[in-house]
Order: C-alpha cells, then structure tokens, then sequence
RNA sequence: GGAGGGGUACCCAAGCGGCCAAAGGGAGCAGACUGUAAAUCUGCCGGCGUAAGCCUUCGAAGGUUCGAAUCCUUCCCCCUCCA
C-alpha cells in the first residue's frame, strides 16, 4: 500500500490502470494527463458514482474499487460521488415500483455504512466522498432546463437499453433522460479529470465528457471495468462464454464485503469451475504464470485458494484461515463447527418435555412447526449425532447438539 | 379526452362458479451423489394441529350464490393503442 505521489512513470502507471479494463476513451487522452499530473505534481481527480439506496457493498462492486484502489497507490485523488439527489428523483432502471424517496437521514446513514465497507479497499487519506445534492439541491428549475437542453434527444437514444424500448413502443420517462445528464454534470461540478464505471455506464459516461467540452473543461477520460457475473452464473459450451446475470443483491447472487468469513467462503467454494477463473481475472492479481500453475493443479485447491484470498482482503489472514478450516470440517468432513452457538430453552410450566418440531421453530432452526415438520421427515434433523426420523420425536432435560440441514448447528440445554 | 389489456403465493405464470392452498417454471429448503454450498437425480415448499380437520391467501372494499381467485358493483394501481 506504501507510495509516493510520482514514483511510478506515467508509462507504468498507463499500463497498471488499464489493466482488465473495457473501454478507455480515449487511452491518449488518460497518457496526457498522466504525464502532466506527474510533470505538475497535481494528483488526478478520479470520480466514480454510487446508488445510495443499495449500502451493501458486494464483489461486484470491487472491481470498481480496485481499480480505484490502484490509482491512488500512484496518488491520486479519488472523489466517492453518492447520487443522493439523484435517487431522489426515482431509479430509472427499476422498472417496477418506483422505489420511495430516501429521507436525509437515510442517506447519511447509507453513506456511513458505504464508508465502513468502502474502506476496506480504498485508502480514506486519498478519498473524498461528496454528495451530489450539494450541488444539484440549489440549483434552479431553469438552471436544470438549460442543462437538459445541452444534448438532443437523438442523442439520448442512440443509447442502447433506450432505443431498444422506444422501438417496442414501451415508455421512457422525460426523468429517465435526464439521469445521464445529472451524472455527467457532477463530473463538471467536481472537474473530474477521470470517471471511473462499469460497461453498463458507458454512455453516461460519455455524457459527462461532452458536458465538461460545453462547459469548457477538459473532458474526462472514461475508463470501464467489466461488470461481474453472479455466483449463478454458468459455462455455456455453446457460447463459449460464461452465462449469467450480473451479481446484485436483489438476485442474491452475491458475497457482501462485510459478510461472515465463513459465509463467503461457502458462497466462494460454491461457483462453477469455469466461474472461477473470471473471479480469478476480476478480482485479484495474479499473474499468467500462477494462474498456470493453478490450472495445472485440482480445481478444489485453486478454488480454495481463491476463496481464502478474497476472505483475507476483508477479514485478513487469520480469519480466511479460520474460515478455511470451518469449511474442510462441517463440509468436507461433515463433521461439527469449532464453535456452535448456545442456547438455554426452558421448557413451559407444567411440562417436562417438548416435541422437537416445537423446538426447532421456537429456536429459529426452522421458520415454522410445519417447516419443521418436514425438515425432519426428511432426514435434515439431528439430535447428537443421530439422524432423527421421527416428525413426533420430543425431547425432556437436558442438553443436545442440534443440527439441521449441512449447516446450521446449535447446541440447546432443555431445562 | 377516447379504445382496449391487466393486477394470482418470494419472482414469472396458468386457472376463470365447486374436484383450488390454487397447474407449470424459477428461486429457496432437505436428501442422495460429489473436490464443492457446483452439476445431476429425488422430495418438500401458507399457518395451526399427532391426526381428522380448522384458519388465512388470488389488487381493495362491498354484493350475488348452498358455494367465488373465478359472476356483479364501486374504488385503487399498472400497461398498450388512438388523439
């Protein structure tokens, strides 16, 4: 993590930045500015937007951040852009419900939480997180028309998820044009000197650059990064290619930064084998040579060791470690968790034994009797060790090992 | 302003007076298998109940009927076409 502002040349620097990246406009553009920022000694503006309403942070998002990372390690200036004022209007890309406003609070509190997550990867010393209702909240009715009236509508269509729904005849709404422009006016706001996004930001991207020519600045270079296929995702022989949705959280298809170790190195350990060399590629840095090494080896040691390098960036060492073991224990040996939560349940008045279905749905193992029911009719339900069969099975005093299903395990004393 | 289409369980989607707690798919969960929490196969998948059965659910509220997700009325919300 240790740099100095100017110890890399703007040569090594070009190529570590556009390392895995899609698009660069333009790549003699970003070589300029580099060259200057090092002749001048004035670090990079480097932006890059975030959706208040979704703080959960997860993998797909840091391959952003990484790349953001890498260009303060060269000392730049990277500026954290929360769309506040821009949720605030409605996301145009939900199609569904239009999702409520946020109150203030609401975003100052999503905010924080983005900063807890955020700087697990990025250095806070070099970043600075603005909202864009700063600038957009005083601006005037007439001021947000002028601006509106900066790109024809031609233009706006010559974006793809756009156009595709003006031929179908299926409706865009006038809001929905003016998202771009918000965005590419926080670059003009802030004189962003590079905006960082995925490929699916592209045009907004390029929005800002023609914005920041009108308002004579210097356009922003535009660099994307590719946008990261969810834990579902799928080789298709046919294709050639993975298959897959890109990770959300509303697909759930996603390891959250701040999850339990343990948890994301399951989800990890979970991917297709294809899959994992795209999170190979995506998301750290290895070189040609490892990754041969790797392909050369049992698919399961590559794909632990990908597991345990992704947990150890948010959780460090000792922890993916840990995570590792728990992993190779309850999973691989079936066997019980180093550390299983306790629980005393005292038994109502009067009785001196409760059915296990009760117990199980009292104790959250399962969310209802009936769920609980089935869970041990078929064979998900043990009680020390011992699969347990019987949907009427009860248990009196004492004190049992509970497990259900290949990995929730408590320990209840019945009293 | 006019014409039409639609709102069904977590999601998509069938049903269109009783056989509907509601087809099918996806997701999810469990079991088998596995290097794997993958793939595949099998089962489950509203709540309560040992069970018989009972209760709640098909945009909302009323109504018709022995009986409604299905028919009628009013209301709310989405979408398309024409202007």
């Amino acid at each position: 993590m240790a740099f100095e502002f100017g110890s890399a040349t703007p040569e090594e620097q070009l190529r570590e930045i556009l390392r895995g990246a899609v698009d660069v406009v333009t790549e003699e553009e970003l070589r300029r500015k580099l060259e200057k920022s090092y002749r001048e000694k004035r670090p990079l503006r480097v932006k890059a937007g975030f959706d208040p309403t979704a703080p959960d942070l997860h993998l797909g998002h840091t391959v952003l951040l990484q790349r953001m990372a890498r260009l303060q390690r060269f000392g730049h200036q990277v500026i954290f852009v929360i769309g506040d004022f821009t949720a605030r209007i409605g996301d145009p890309s939900g199609r569904s419900a239009t999702r409520p406003p946020l109150s203030e609070e609401e975003v100052r509190a999503n905010a924080e939480t983005y900063k807890a997550q955020v700087f697990r990867i990025l250095d806070p010393e070099r970043t600075e997180v603005r909202f864009n209702s700063e600038w957009f909240g005083p601006m005037s009715a007439a001021k947000i028309i002028e601006l509106a009236s900066r790109i024809p509508v031609a233009r706006m269509l010559e974006r793809d998820d756009f156009s595709k729904r003006f031929r179908e005849g299926r409706s865009i709404g006038i809001h929905e044009f003016l998202y771009p422009l918000i965005q590419g006016y926080d670059s003009v706001a802030l004189q962003a000197d590079v905006e960082l996004g995925g490929t699916d930001q592209l045009f907004n991207l390029l929005v800002g650059r023609e914005l920041q020519r009108d308002y004579g600045q210097e356009p922003q270079v535009v660099l994307t990064s590719p946008i990261l296929e969810g834990l579902d995702a799928r080789w298709d022989p046919e294709k050639q290619a993975i298959v897959g949705a890109k990770m959300s959280k509303s697909l759930g298809n996603y390891v959250g930064v701040t999850e339990p170790p343990e948890e994301q190195f399951g989800k990890i350990m979970s991917i297709t084998d294809e899959l994992m060399w795209r999170y190979y590629e995506l998301l750290l840095d290895r070189t040609e040579a490892e990754i041969e090494q790797l392909r050369a080896g049992h698919p399961r040691d590559a794909k632990m060791a990908l597991a345990r390098s992704i947990v150890a960036r948010f959780h460090g060492e000792e922890a993916a470690r840990a995570a590792q073991e728990h992993f190779e224990r309850v999973i691989v040996r079936k066997e019980r968790p180093a550390e299983v939560e306790e629980r005393v349940y005292p038994l109502p008045a009067e009785s001196s034994r409760v059915p296990l279905a009760v117990l199980l749905a009292d104790v959250g193992l399962a969310s209802s009797r009936g769920e609980a029911r089935r869970l041990i009719a078929q064979g998900g339900v043990s009680v020390g060790g011992e699969r347990v069969g019987d949907v009427h099975a009860e248990l009196g005093r004492g004190t049992y090992e509970l497990k259900v299903g290949k990995r929730r395990f408590l320990t209840v004393t019945i009293q």
